[in-house]
DNA sequence: ACTATATTTCAACAAACCTTGAAATGAAAG
DNA sequence: CTTTCATTTCAAGGTTTGTTGAAATATAGT
């Protein structure tokens, strides 16, 4: 991973209508959900929604299919992996402290 | 950590600048750096270096103190692990692809 | 007190971002 | 082939964010 795509991917995360669109689709599970059904979700109007959405597939974090008249959207997990680990190796250039935060049993 | 926060400290390391600012930082180790040395390092005037410094400290992700005339700036590594167990955790549900990226020995 | 150094603060402006509502596209059904 | 449903695109407007350079603050040395 980069640093333009790390970045992308930080910027898009960094957005409280985004966020809740990843937790929303992460708690959906592995089939994802409707554009409409997103929107509704978080509480956006469908142009608004689809924005965000538009901005999360872009940066990586999403991945799209049409069925029918639908379009569903999943979370691309390596692709979260992918930015955490850049944020743990890259950046804290793997530090103790910050990955005894991420251990199951870590206290921060 | 709050969604607040999580959301102040993603949108502050979610800048070109902020993230370069970061980086330096950690490679200088524990000790920081100084406003001065981090404008040089990352190429930015006094004010702009100061400016996104003042960001990050208010976003938690550093820790500052003068001495004499300079103000040292250090990474606050327990922040930054918080910030990536609320991705690994309340963002990513633990999943599993995700975890994996994060060992040592994990591929994305 | 005066000067020099390190940093921050401020005002002005520019650029990027988000929201809204209306119009356009794509796909299915009558 | 017209209508309906799901979604996206677009233009307009408001808000936030970043940059610049000048002025202010803080500390130390002379």
């Amino acid at each position: 991973m980069t640093e333009a795509d790390a970045l992308a991917a930080l910027s898009s995360i960094s957005s409280e209508t985004r966020l809740r669109i990843l937790k929303t689709l992460v708690a959906a599970g592995p089939d994802g959900l409707t554009a409409g059904e997103i929107a509704v979700l978080v509480g956006a109007t469908p142009s608004r929604a689809s924005f965000h959405l538009a901005n999360m597939a872009e940066a990586g974090l999403l991945t799209s299919s049409r069925q029918s008249r639908q379009i569903s959207y999943r979370v691309d997990f390596s692709a979260m992996g992918a930015l955490i680990r850049y944020l743990l190796e890259d950046c804290c250039n793997n530090n103790d402290t910050v990955r005894a935060c991420c251990q199951p049993a870590g206290k921060c």
